[in-house]
Formats: structure tokens, C-alpha cells, sequence
DNA sequence: TTCAAACTGTAACATTATAACATTTTAATA
DNA sequence: TATTAAAATGTTATAATGTTACAGTTTGAA
């Protein structure tokens, strides 16, 4: 397992005076060490082997405080949780999902294409986040 | 009310030998007739009354089968449903969701953006289906 | 050392979705 | 027209996902 991005997490809470308490650091570890996007009550049944017999809001809570800091993103058509494989923090994101092996790709861009650009501003809409969940097939399934 | 759509539904069933079933026609008509994406336990209360009592399947099959036909999508941030906005069938979508109001607008686009294929391409991902959320503030809230 | 804010523990509950199996409807066909 | 199989619904139960509310603890600053 390739800590750095435990580390930025454990840096991240020193600096903005954050308690990186247990219930924190280890849905981070659970999820970060899971291979595809995990389900909150996957995460609760692996956290119960550390801490006796968690709760959801325990895991609920975890969860919420590293979305809220762009450390995971919810991958929505899936009810499941991974950490941001971007080399930087940011809201929403892309995501290439396998509808035969269940991996899941995070593609960041950093920049809202034009052409979506141009269709919001023809609504009147002001963007804040985007999120896009993109199935097919992968590289190993094809 | 614009009967169109519900006219277009009631086509497409008797052309493909689907039976219009008075769950099928009364969940697509609920969902077509809110302002705004639609729960799927409210489209079940709306139902009950013209149907005496109807269970959670009752509306989660009408739905199913809606969006398997493409009349609907469902908005994976909002567990809720909408009618298609555009005037052919597709899959997928666009939706540009207000966070104050709640509103959801369907901006439908035909290709999916040049910048992603290419994305997409990189990764040796074939695409079957795509999903676009977005967050931010309509018009009218704004 | 007091205090308030941040955080966790715990119990209960709310919401969203599906499984399993019986029954009914429909239309084709024997 | 009686038989039949597929499509669809009815019904009961349960699974999966997520939240509220309130009590208790930890922390660091006044
Ligand atoms: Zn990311
Ligand atoms: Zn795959
Ligand atoms: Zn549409
Ligand atoms: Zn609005």
C-alpha cells in the first residue's frame, strides 16, 4: 500500500486543525486500501475489526468529513466511496466504471468542457460541481 | 398537462407489443406531471390514489421498465426521477440541478465531448453510457 | 481550571430498494 | 374454444442505505 496519500491526509488535518481522530484515519485506510469503490456498511463491517462493534453514524461521519475535504468522492450510480486518485483536491469528477468487473477509473480534467460550458450558460445556470459517471467496458474486460 | 409525451409512450407500448398496464401508465404520468425529479416512494404515494394500496415494486417495476425504454432517467444524486426532456430517445443525460431550488434541467446533447473520448481513449475504455451532474444555481435563484 | 467547540457513542428510526413466490392477464396456438 | 406459456402484477417480507437526536468525551484556548 502506497501511503503518500495517508500521509497528505495526516498533514492535511495537522495544518488546518483537524482531529485526525480513529474512526477518521481508519475509513480513510479502509477505503483508500479497497481496490474498487466501497459501500458505506462495507466500510462499517471492515471498521468493526478495529473498533468494537461501530455504528453507522461512525462511519457516516468519516465519510462525510473526507467529502467534505476532497480526499474521496461518492461515486453516485453505486452507493460507494474511493479516494481521489487526482494529484490534487477537487470537487466532482469523472469516472469510468466497468459494467462487467465493477472497477472503477477516476479520469480527472481539471476544466468543465466548453461545450457544457456553452450549455449552462444557455440555461442561466451558474455551475458550483460536476460529476460524471461514465459505464462501459475496461481495458481487461474487453 | 401536455399529453404528448404520455401519447408517445402509449405509441411506443402498442408498436412493441408492451402492455400499457394501468401501474406502467399511472407512474409515467405521475413522474411526467412533477415540476421537479420525483422519489420513488412519492410517485408510490401518488399512486395509491388510483390503485388500492400499491406495494414498493409496484412503482419500482413501472419505473424500471420506463427507464429501460428510455421515458425516464433517474438522477443518481437525488434517488429521483424525471421524464426525458428531449425530444428523442437516449440514455444518459445532462441535468443541471440547482441547489437552492431543487430544479433540475435536462440539457440533452447528442455526442459525448470530444475532450472525454479522448480521456476515455487513454484509459482503453469503450463507453456504453454516460451520466452528467451538475451542481449550481438556476436562474431564477440566482 | 473552566468552558465551549469539536467530536464520538449509542439507540432508534427513516428512506430506498429487492427477493421470493403466488396469482392474473394476454395472446398465440393447438 | 380450450390450452398454454410468457408477461405482468399482487403480496409479504426483508435487505440496503442513510439520518436524527441526544448523551458523553476530548481538546485546546480563555
Ligand atoms: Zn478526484
Ligand atoms: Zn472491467
Ligand atoms: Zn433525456
Ligand atoms: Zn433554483
Amino acid at each position: 500500500m502506497n501511503n503518500s496519500f495517508i500521509d497528505k491526509a495526516v498533514i492535511f488535518c495537522e495544518q488546518n486543525k483537524h482531529r485526525l481522530t480513529l474512526p477518521r484515519l481508519n475509513v480513510l485506510k479502509i477505503i483508500h486500501s479497497s481496490a474498487k469503490p466501497i459501500k458505506a456498511y462495507d466500510i462499517l463491517k471492515k471498521l468493526s475489526i478495529i473498533i468494537r462493534n461501530p455504528h453507522p453514524p461512525t462511519a457516516y461521519r468519516a465519510i462525510e468529513f473526507w467529502k467534505r475535504h476532497k480526499f474521496i468522492h461518492r461515486i453516485e450510480s453505486l452507493n460507494a466511496y474511493c479516494t481521489c486518485k487526482s494529484d490534487h483536491l477537487h470537487s466532482g469528477g469523472q469516472f469510468l466504471i466497468c459494467n462487467d468487473c465493477g472497477t472503477v477509473i477516476e479520469s480527472h480534467l481539471c476544466n468543465f468542457p466548453e461545450v457544457f460550458k456553452n450549455a449552462i450558460k444557455k440555461k442561466m445556470f451558474t455551475l458550483s460541481n460536476w460529476n460524471l459517471e461514465i459505464n462501459g467496458t475496461c481495458k481487461k474486460c474487453s
